[in-house]
RNA sequence: GGGCGUGUAGCACAGCUGGAUAAUGCACCGGCCUCCUAAGCCGGAGAUCGCGGGUUCGAAUCCUGCCACGCCCGCCA
């Protein structure tokens, strides 16, 4: 709790130093109770028990009568050799009053670049390649919400073996030639018929299956080959080409994503770099590098190990024929975004782990900074991994018509008052809420198994858990509208708060007080993951709340608890914002 | 073989810049709807924190060895 900790440390500071103890690192030693029911700071004093000469819960109890009094603390107590300190309540409704949830200064507003997702528009999105998304895009929000000035890009692969193959496969088969590749396949669901991602991968899929095995898979590769090469030389009819294979594909999984809300400010193609010389010029300058070194066949790469890199040190930036790589335009990209204002954020599946270091240490080398990155474990079913080649796949669409179709049922159930079309409003926004929740609520670098029954809950720890909490919270605000009165009005002259408060209000409060704290974590340290808990816990204690204290009884309404109410409303719906859940008014 | 990551109740997962009784959800047991949405609230039971050593007043957390799983080690993207 930051506003509470700015005030007691200097505090804490003086009573040390009364008792003789000076110099300590109280910034870093003065925590957040780990329980609630301990207090909210705590200080151990194990420490400086030596420096002393007394056992640290005698220090800690001396400490605790040494601490001068202050309006914002409410109790300070010693307790198994940590000094507790507990907010007082009522200072809390004061400084939530006086400066909101914000916690005082967050005038960050940074300028961020997150690049994210970056998907090969060769097909839909599968739930394997929507971590990056999810997690990228609750950045972005996260972000937002702490006041940082964001923008969200997309890194187009255009060039390549993979969008080359799409373009081959529409140019040179028939719809019958794709039929006949992909009999005995899955064959595709009529649901998405229109929808390009799901139309062409089958081109897609049925020109690898040729690439494979077939006759003319020679002639077939050969043809690819030409096709990249020429791509990777800047050829414009040849990018043409690819675009208008891939961009409705690209366009199908926009859609996809911005079904779950997921939407960029910002498209940019890897061929830019090549097209307008970049890269020829960076390989130009890596070659004067002094750890560059030369193949036999003309290829170069920087000696990396030169600089520390274990394991494999060589680090190719061009082949042998003199076209460039991947991970060579990948820096030109990097050094085009540096010339930008603000940092930079890349979200990036634990693949690309390798490749990150080499082309952070590549801009190291050219003076430039590292990229941030967030590195992901892969989604993978039951079965194993997620594999479109061996039909072991969940595409994204299927899952998000699944999950409306089951909180449809839910809601039926539940709020048999309601029409289809309220019905289908709400099934969409719980849907898709859930499932973005579902895969952000687990750190980034955890192995995640994608399961139904997990993706499609919707109780406790679940979206719609939050979600619910602040329909009630909207509930209670139209209620009184329409029996009492505007809410402004009744809030106008400030309210006064009464001198006990419930148990559940007082939690209810602390929770609050630390909102801004869990966001600039989450911010901070790029773990979403913190903040989604914050928000489970943040939803509970307005349960508890709600639970325990009638804000509307007997047509009476108690200003302090619809003031409290309100104020968690509103924070509830920012939080929502920013992990991109949908806030809806009922449910 | 080398590099990186993961291993915590039956299941899932938080805590990992060292600190108290290891948090939460599901499942399990028991309470709570004449009152603002019970998709809820309250309580209970359930954990040798993968295994062994070490550092420390104190280790899930740091170091080390081992085991299991995942990812990577292309002049692919």
């Amino acid at each position: 709790m930051q506003i509470l900790k700015a005030v007691v440390q200097p505090l804490i500071s003086q009573a040390l130093s009364t008792m003789g103890v000076e110099n300590l690192p109280l910034d870093k030693m003065l925590q957040p109770s780990r329980e609630l029911d301990q207090g909210d700071l705590a200080l151990p004093c194990f420490p400086f028990s030596k420096r002393l000469g007394m056992p640290p819960n005698d220090i800690a109890e001396a400490l605790a009568k040494h601490v001068a009094e202050h309006p914002a603390i409410g109790e300070v107590n010693g307790v198994n050799g940590y000094l507790n300190i507990r907010a007082n309540p009522q200072w809390l409704v004061e400084q939530l009053m006086a400066i909101g949830v914000q916690g005082g200064d967050s005038k960050k507003n940074r300028a961020v670049l997150i690049e994210h997702t970056s998907a090969n528009p060769n097909g839909p999105f599968h739930v394997g390649r929507a971590r990056n998304a999810i997690l990228g895009d609750t950045l972005v929000r996260l972000h937002r919400l702490y006041g940082n000035d964001v923008t969200a890009e997309y890194y187009v692969d255009d060039m390549g073996k993979q969008v080359a193959v799409l373009a081959w496969a529409l140019e040179h088969l028939s719809e019958e030639d794709v039929a006949a590749q992909l009999e005995g396949k899955e064959p595709a669901n009529p649901v998405w018929k229109g929808k390009a991602d799901h139309e062409r991968v089958r081109w897609y899929q049925a020109a690898q299956a040729l690439r494979q095995d077939s006759e003319n898979s020679k002639e077939i590769e050969e043809k690819i080959g030409t096709m990249v090469h020429a791509s990777e030389h800047g050829d414009e009819h040849v990018l043409a080409s690819f675009e208008s294979a891939y961009q409705p594909v690209l366009d199908g999984m926009l859609t996809t994503l911005g079904r779950l809300g997921i939407n960029f400010d910002r498209f940019t193609k890897e061929s830019i770099f090549v097209t307008n010389g970049d890269v020829g010029r960076l390989m130009e300058r890596l070659g004067t590098l002094e750890i560059n070194g030369e193949a036999d066949n003309g290829a170069q790469f920087l000696d990396l190990g030169a600089r520390g890199l274990k394991g494999k040190t060589e680090f190719f930036y061009r082949r042998g024929d003199g076209s460039s790589l991947y991970a060579t335009r990948d820096i030109a990209y990097h050094m085009w975004k540096w010339t930008m204002e603000g940092d930079l954020i890349n979200v990036l599946g634990e693949d690309h782990k390798l490749q990150a270091k080499q082309v952070g240490m590549t801009l190291e080398e050219l003076g430039h900074k590292r990229p941030e990155v967030v590195f992901y474990s892969f989604i993978k079913l039951p079965e194993g991994k997620m594999s479109t080649r061996r039909g072991n796949v969940v595409f994204m669409d299927d899952l998000l018509e699944e999950a409306k179709e089951q909180a449809a049922v839910v809601v039926r159930e539940l709020r048999p008052q309601y029409d289809e079309e309220k019905i289908a409003t709400i099934a969409e926004a719980v849907g898709t809420s859930a499932v973005r929740f579902n895969i952000i609520k687990v750190s980034p670098e955890k192995g995640f198994t994608f399961r139904w029954e997990d993706a499609l809950t919707f109780e406790a720890g679940s979206a719609p858990f939050i979600m619910y909490s602040h329909t009630r919270a909207c509930s209670i605000r139209r209620r009184i509208e329409s029996d009492v009165g505007p809410i402004d009005t009744l809030l106008e002259h400030g309210v006064q708060s009464p001198v006990d408060l419930p148990d559940s209000l007082v939690t209810l409060l602390r929770i609050l007080s630390i909102h801004h704290d869990c966001l600039e974590k989450a911010v901070n340290d790029h773990r979403p993951h913190l903040f989604a808990e914050h928000m489970l816990r943040l939803a509970n204690s307005y349960n508890a709340f709600l639970n325990e204290c009638y804000i509307l009884s007997d047509g009476e309404v108690n200003q302090f608890y619809l003031w409290i109410s309100e104020t968690a409303r509103s924070v509830m719906h920012a939080g929502m914002e920013g992990l991109g859940l949908v806030a809806l008014d009922e449910m």
